[in-house]
This record gives C-alpha cells, sequence and structure tokens, in this order.
DNA sequence: AAGACGAAAGTGGTTGA
DNA sequence: TCAACAACTTTCGTCTT
C-alpha cells in the first residue's frame, strides 16, 4: 500500500511548470519526466527514494534499513562506488591472515580495474569531474549539475562524442542545462571559465541540440534582468520596473529579433534612472556584456514608445 | 572631467537563392 | 557556396551635467 502512495507521489506531475502544457510523458529509459510540448525536462532522476517497507516498530526499522548514498548522475558511476581500503584488516581490525592477503589484493586489483573498466568509462569519469569543476566555478545550483549530467550520458549514449573534444561538449552540456533550468548564465561566461573557445562551446551546442532532439525554451530578457539588477545591486523596485517595462515592451512587439541582453540591459537602465539610483551605461554595459551603444539604440527604442504609457 | 549621445565603419552570424 | 542583411560592436567627436 506504501509502496503505491509513495510512487504514485514521486510521479504526481500534471503540468509542465516552463509552457504550461498537461501533456507530460515520463521516459522510463532515460529516467525523466519529459513535456510533450516544449521537451522541459521536469525531473531528471525517476528513483523512489522512498521505503518500499512498513516498520511497525524500531527493531523492524532497523532490521530493514538499508544504507547506501543517494544516487547521483554527477559521478560515473552514479555514487555506487565501493571501495576496498588498503589497509590489510578485517571489518573487525584484525591482521588478515598472510595466506588470505594475496586473495584481498588480487580482489583489491580487480576493483579497481572494474571501477574504471573502459574508454567511455573514463571519458565519462573524466567529464563528469571537469563539468563540476565548472559549475562549481560559476556557483551554478546543485540541479544544473545534475542535467547536465544527464544530458552528457545521454550524448554518450547516442555516441555524439567521437571526433569532438571532452570539454567542448561537457561546457555545451552544461550551458545547456542551464537554459533548460531558465538560469541565465552566457556561452561567454561558460567558455571563459572552462577554457573553451567560446565558437566550440557554440558549435557542440548546436550540435548536441540537433541530434538529441531537444527543444530549448529561448533565453527571455527578463531571465537576464533578475541576474542584472543582483549584480547592481539594486532594489526590488528597480527590479520590479525593469520587468514592467519589459512586459510593455513586448506587447509593443519591441523585443522580436533583438539580442536578449541588450533588452535587459536597456529595462535596467530606465529603471534605475526611475528609482533615482541611477547607474552608468558603461556600468551596466559592463555586466550585460553589450556595448553602451547597444543599451542607448535599444533605451532609445523604449522610451520613445513607453513614455506614454508611463505618464498614463 | 565624467557621462551621455550619435554617426560611421566594421564584425560575425543568419537567410535565401 | 555566396551575397545580402540585420543586429551589434568599435571608434571617435561632440554635447551635457
Amino acid at each position: 500500500m506504501s509502496e503505491d502512495r509513495t510512487l504514485a507521489q514521486s510521479l504526481r506531475v500534471q503540468r509542465c511548470p516552463e509552457c504550461g502544457s498537461s501533456r507530460v510523458m515520463k521516459d522510463s529509459e532515460y529516467a525523466e519526466i519529459v513535456c510533450m510540448d516544449c521537451g522541459f525536462v521536469i525531473d531528471a532522476k525517476l528513483t523512489d527514494r522512498g521505503p518500499e517497507w512498513r516498520a511497525f516498530d524500531q527493531e523492524q526499522r532497523d532490521k530493514r534499513t538499508r544504507v547506501g548514498a543517494p544516487l547521483t548522475y554527477t559521478i560515473h558511476d552514479k555514487g555506487l562506488s565501493t571501495m576496498i581500503d588498503w589497509h590489510d584488516r578485517d571489518v573487525y581490525g584484525r591482521r588478515i591472515p598472510a595466506d588470505q592477503k594475496a586473495q584481498v589484493y588480487r580482489l583489491r586489483k580487480w576493483q579497481r580495474r572494474i571501477r574504471v573498466s573502459n574508454a567511455t568509462e573514463r571519458n565519462l569519469a573524466f567529464a563528469l569531474s571537469e563539468i563540476s569543476k565548472i559549475s562549481n566555478a560559476l556557483n551554478l545550483p546543485k540541479n544544473i549539475l545534475e542535467t547536465a549530467s544527464v544530458i552528457y550520458r545521454k550524448a554518450v549514449r547516442e555516441r555524439l562524442i567521437r571526433g569532438r573534444s571532452i570539454q567542448g561538449v561537457t561546457a555545451a552540456a552544461l550551458y545547456m542545462a542551464c537554459r533548460q533550468c531558465s538560469v541565465a548564465r552566457t556561452i561567454d561566461e561558460i567558455a571563459e571559465v572552462s577554457g573553451v573557445d567560446k565558437k566550440e562551446v557554440g558549435r557542440s551546442y548546436r550540435f548536441l541540440v540537433k541530434e538529441l532532439d531537444f527543444f530549448v525554451p529561448p533565453l527571455t530578457p527578463s531571465q537576464y534582468i533578475t541576474k542584472f539588477s543582483n549584480q547592481l545591486a539594486m532594489q526590488g523596485k528597480a527590479d520590479e520596473i525593469a520587468h514592467k517595462t519589459l512586459t510593455s515592451a513586448r506587447t509593443l512587439k519591441l523585443t522580436s529579433g533583438r539580442g536578449p541582453t541588450g533588452i535587459a540591459a536597456a529595462a535596467s537602465y530606465i529603471a534605475s534612472v526611475l528609482t533615482g539610483e541611477r547607474k552608468t551605461q558603461r556600468e551596466i554595459a559592463e555586466i550585460a556584456q553589450v556595448t553602451e551603444v547597444t543599451i542607448r539604440n535599444r533605451y532609445k527604442e523604449l522610451v520613445e514608445r513607453l513614455w506614454f504609457i508611463i505618464s498614463l
């Protein structure tokens, strides 16, 4: 009974948080819940972590509990590592008799060999550590790391890594994960910390999107606005105004075809002026990675069309 | 003197023949 | 594959605060 309930709870996802579609499907082969309309990966680890037994008293609980680290996709064997340590001692700390030492040594050797057995495993182990490194450097949340790991595993399974640099693909997978989770990070930032050429990251990214048949929702300026106001240390009020400016701009069709960073930067600039905590164009340009000229152009367009809305 | 403004030329990526 | 194209950048001179 409780088994059914916990499973149902873990699968109770009715709507895609990204596009609101109710066509949500469980892809058990890849252990994902995926939105059928926009491709958003709603949940990537369909492991039922709840206990599949019931315990009526402490004794039963102790008896039935099994202990283990949670599964993670960020370690090449999903965290299911067993290591035989190098002490020649048994579980009670007693020395192992000489005639068994050779056997323990052999076991240890094979354990090591099995863990990272072939080239694919080594590749995976290296790539996943690389992903962790980059995501740590960028202070990315853990779910991004997991998503990126899943994407990379998928790429490996589809044999897409051949002929491509591991670093390039890891960076691309991470960028993809950011996009999937609506975390505004530019290719530049990822290229910077991963030490991979920006073009290479972009190429790999496009390749992955095409081959894995992913639909990646386009980055919206509003995601950048949140990021910018954080970096500019602006107050919530300014953030709010910037978002409002943006929605008006969208209804006036001023956003299509324009780079989202430029629009977000301009909206942030307008907000900074309106709230009185004025930031220079250069400051914002620096953070937004666009030029002052672009901010000025967007700003001009926005003000021309929006001033009457604001004055109303 | 710093910041804002805008013109003009240059750059990298996309599109359509 | 190539030219046309729009968005964006770089550069630089001028105006404003």
